[in-house]
Parts: structure tokens; sequence; C-alpha cells
DNA sequence: TTGTAGGCGTTATCAA
DNA sequence: TTGATAACGCCTACAA
């Protein structure tokens, strides 16, 4: 069905390594040139991958490895890698585990098998020596949003703990002294970090943490709805609370909304992510911006750089900031 | 580096044959089975897709094609029709062509280029002619959300004539008549059949439709934000507002914050997808939902079918029904 | 049940 | 500059 380079060689006369040189950019008479373009047009030739692929043990294709195809976070990171990519000539192959930690292993894989010579990943399970396997087969590797014990390679992450210390300095700067934090798994690389630029500013502002405003969940809507909640009914609720990832905070207004919460008369509200959000509720939302551009193109270059064996500095390890939004939804509490 | 067959004939002395057989499910004495098992591990073997795709022109993977990976209403379609095609056995290319039509036809040369078995796709230009080339390949499509000329293939639908019918007739059975509709680009397929039945129950309600109440836009943020302005500050405004994709509908509430419009006293509101941004916003916003879980569902189902070779009702066009989930956003006039 | 051998489409080496 | 030829790793008749 499809044309392959014997077609060429036979509607050209030529053999087929002439042909094959050609394609990969060899040189061939002007004559012979031409020929063949119209051979490939006529016959309308595309090189099988796949054949190649055997051969070469390349792709020109690189894997992006994310934990959840519907997180805004995700895709955006995604989408901006993929821009920078596609300028370079390589293609992607997106790939998502559904937070899972078994499917994280199995779709590596099948992005290992299908020879990409680069990777993205978005890691989640703690542990990194399937990623390692990667690595030491000649995949170059670069790790975005959580770091990773046992694994060789470049990282490229937010300054998490510094994007909770702005934040709930936002709200001790305001008067505010029982702060609540709904923050993610105990175990996460970023909930970890967030958690602890939590607990740095409350010492800085030798103010006492009061560990029940703690709260752990799962960075889903469903968490942050309920956790809010549980906030709220506190024997001595907060008067302020900071939510550490997207849709919690979703899940957090919710709930506002259902228990008819009143922002920020009633309680000050930082969030996290989605620059939209901000402007869609009301009052606008103050909120932590990650860096989704950055994240992006960072990762992106730099595996570009390293898949040109540029190797300086490896491992190397980026911190990207974060941007606090002031809108209204922080209350000036007077003293 | 990677182990082939050969090596695990080298090492359990048997020919490569015979490991291919066993692999591929053939039957082999049972003593051999566990020397081979215990090889592979030991070697830790996995099969070379890319050989076994050069010999089979197969590659048990299916190509998703989708026009914007941040687009909620797509990454949950896709997430759908990922959980299907696992538990199948088929792995997934998701590729996303960022609303631009020459890279549509790049991304899908791309996937075909990959031997994908079958093709998802969610079109955006006009022109199926590539898309039959694939066609006629021998791989399976199925095409979503948007039908196309020129394609002879399954198509998943929305019945997105009666999800506007539904919506606006929501407005003018609650005394509404001067209802203004955000469509999208008057060339798209969605939005010609959405603006279809926005005339049809004008018509069965014997309401005259004034053009002006309708706007067309991308289907982005920015255009809801704009015409929603652009409404609200018509001589003789709309009393009603239908808008009829998410992201306008985005645009649009932000909009109606900025200019301070209270929902629905001064204008009542219905919009589109996203059901969590019915409980975000306050008032609870009135909105058509589309069955993304179905189509998903549906699309996979259909493609595993004829994969199978299953060509009963080929081509087949599926209509799927959206939901009106009625909240607080439509005011009552009193007549 | 097992093995031999040819070929999938490409690239790459080495002569011509 | 061009061409013959041997891989790449796998699958599949067919023969043993």
């Amino acid at each position: 069905m499809a044309a392959t380079i014997k077609d060429i060689a036979k509607y050209t006369g030529l053999s087929i390594a002439t042909i094959s040189k050609y394609i990969n950019g060899g040189n061939v008479l002007e004559k012979n040139k031409i020929l063949i373009d119209e051979a490939i047009k006529e016959l309308n030739y595309q090189v099988n991958t796949m054949a190649r692929g055997l051969k070469t043990n390349k792709s020109n294709t690189i894997g992006i490895l994310i934990p959840k195809l519907e997180k805004i976070f995700c895709t955006s990171i995604v989408s901006n890698i993929e821009d920078i990519l596609l300028q370079h000539g390589y293609s992607t192959m997106i790939c998502d585990y559904k937070e899972d930690f078994p499917l994280e292993e199995e779709k590596l894989k099948f992005l290992v098998s299908k020879m990409v010579d680069g990777l993205i990943i978005m890691p989640h399970g703690k542990d990194g020596a399937i990623i390692q396997e990667a690595i030491d087969k000649g995949i170059k590797v670069v790790l975005i949003d959580r770091a990773l014990d046992g694994v060789d390679c470049d990282v490229v992450l937010v300054d998490n703990m510094n994007s909770s210390y702005g934040a709930v300095e936002e709200f001790i700067t305001k008067g505010h002294k029982r702060i609540g934090i709904i923050n993610g798994p105990r175990e996460v690389f970023t909930a970890k970090e967030r958690l602890e630029g939590y607990y740095r500013v409350h010492r800085d502002y030798s103010i006492k943490v009061d560990e029940d405003l703690i709260k752990h969940g799962d960075f889903e809507i469903d968490s942050g709805y309920k956790l809010l909640i549980e906030l709220i009914k506190m024997e001595e609720p907060p008067t302020a609370v900071y939510i550490t990832n997207y849709e919690m905070t979703l899940g957090a207004i919710m709930a506002i909304n259902e228990y008819n919460v009143n922002i920020p008369n009633q309680l000050s509200i930082i969030g996290y992510d989605n620059l939209q959000l901000a402007r869609i509720i009301k009052p606008p939302l103050s909120i932590v911006v990650q860096p989704m551009k950055a994240i992006g193109e960072t990762a992106a270059n730099l595996l570009l750089k390293r898949l040109q064996g540029d190797m300086t500095n490896f491992p190397i390890r980026y911190r990207l900031k974060t941007e606090l939004l002031i809108k209204d939804s922080v209350r000036k509490i007077e003293s």
C-alpha cells in the first residue's frame, strides 16, 4: 500500500542507498534531486518511522508523562513544552497515568518502548528506580514539579516554600493570627515544601502554630470542600485559610458558597493557581500563581540542550518563582 | 544494551522462533515456559515495538487527536476514552493540534506514522481528505464532537440543536423575549447546530429573532467577555443570555463581575459545560452539560468494535443528549 | 513442539 | 556521487 524507498528507487532508476542518503540530507546530483522529489510526491512516500527507529534507535520524539490530563496545571505546562519542542523538530507523545502508581510505571515503559529520545516527567511515586532505568538506556530525562530520590537527572521545580511563605505572610501582615491551611498529602514533595513555608513564616513572625489548623487533603475538589467545612466548624475557627492547589481551592469555594460564608468579612482566603478563577468569583480571589509557562519552557529547553549532548552543570535543579496575586479576598483586621 | 529475543534464545538454548511464539501466546513445553520466563526476568527483556510494528504493521496503539489540551471538554473525553481502551489492552497516543489547521494535519500524519491501529479525532478543519487517507490505509477512525464532509467513518456527536433548544426554551417559559446568544464561529459544526436550536425554539414559540442579539465568538474566554459587554451595552439589551461553550461562559462571567451586573435580577444567564462552575459562582449557574463520559465511552467502544472487524451499521452516527442543569441564574419575568 | 530462513523498510559501510 | 549489502529485532510459514 504505502510507498517505500524501494518504490522510489524503481520509479527513479536510482538505488535504494542513494534515495535514503538524499532523504537524510546527503548530496545527490541536482537532476536526481528533482527526480527523487518528483517520485516522492507522485508516490506519496512517507518514511516508515518503525523501520527507521528500528535501525537508528531514535524516534525524534519526546515523551511527556503527567499525573492527570484533567488538571489544567499539567496540561498548561505540557502545552508550553510542546510549543518549544515542535519548533525544534521534535514530536511529543503525551501520557497521563491518572495518578496511579502502577499505571505510571506502565506508561513510562510504553514511552520507552516507543524509543523516545527524551522524557519530561511529573512524577508521582516515591521510587525513581524505573526512571533511572530509562536514563541508563540513554534516554535524557527532565523531572518537573517534583523531585525524586534515586534518580540522576535534571529537575525543574517551583519555589513552593516561598510561595506559602508569601501567601501566609499576606495574612499575617493584615493582622491574622489563626490561619488555616488546606494542604496536600503529607508524603507529596510539593505539599511538604508548601507546609514548610507555612511553618517558617509563623516562626519568623513569632506566631504559634495551632496544629489543628493544618489539614491534609489529596489535592482534589472533594477534599477542599470537606476540609474547609471542617475548618469553619471548629470551635475556634481560623480567620483566614490558605489553600494549596487549584482543585482544592475550587472545592473550598463550593463549601463557602454553600455555607454562605462571606468573603472576606467572615473569612479571608488565598487560593492557588488558575488566574481565571480569580476573576470569576466574587469577590475576586487572591491567589498564588505558578509559572506554568516558565516551567514548560525551562524543561523543554533544558531537555533540548541535553539532547544535543550539552551536559553542562548536570544535574541541574531549577527553582522557579511563584507570584502572589492580591485581590479582595483578604480582610485587614484592625487591632 | 537492551535484551533481545536472540539473547533469550542464547540464555535458554532454545531457538528464536520458539521464544517468539511463546511471547505471542503460543504453546511451549512447561519446562521451557519456566526457562523462558526466567530468562525474560533475568535479562529484563522487553519487546522492541519498533521491530514488531515493522513486521506486523500493528502497534496496539490508538491515536487520539484533539484541538486543545487546555480545554477540559477535550481532556475529560480523552480520559474516558483511555479508561476503556486501557482495559482492552490498547495504549493511547494523545496529540493536540492547538486549534491550528496545518498542525492538525501534521499531528495526524505523525500518528499515522506511528502505525496506530485506530484513531479518535475531534476534527477542526473542514477538509476530511487527510483523514480519509488514513482510513484508506486501513486505520479505523471514529470522529467525535464534529462531523466532517468527505470522510467515510463513524461519528459520535452531541445533540447540539436540542441543547440550545432546551436552554432557550427555559428562558422563554420564564417570560423572556429578548434572548441573546453568544455562539461560536459561523462555520463550526457545533456552533451551527447550536444556533439552529436557538432559531427553532423562537419559531416554535412565535418569538421574532432580533439578529442583533446573535453574537459570534471564537469559543475562547476573551470573546465571551467582549460579547457579553456588547450585549449589555445595547440600546435595548437582552434580558437573558445563552452562552454556548465553557470558555466563553467564563469570559461572560468575568464581564458580569466587572460591570457589577446582578444575576439574575438584571440579567439571566445559561452557560455551558463544567459542572463545577455551576457550584462555584454565585448565584449558582444554570448550565447545559455535555455528556463527556458517554462521548468517550461510546467512541472507544465503537472503535474497539471496528477493530475487531465488526462493521455492523457502518458508518454509524450517534447523537448523545445533553442535560440542562437548572440553578438560580434565570429569573422569572412576571407578565 | 521446535527450528530454519526469509523478509518487514530503513540506515550505514565500503567499494566502485 | 552512487550502489550492493549487511544489519536492526521481530514474526511467520514451513519443515523437521
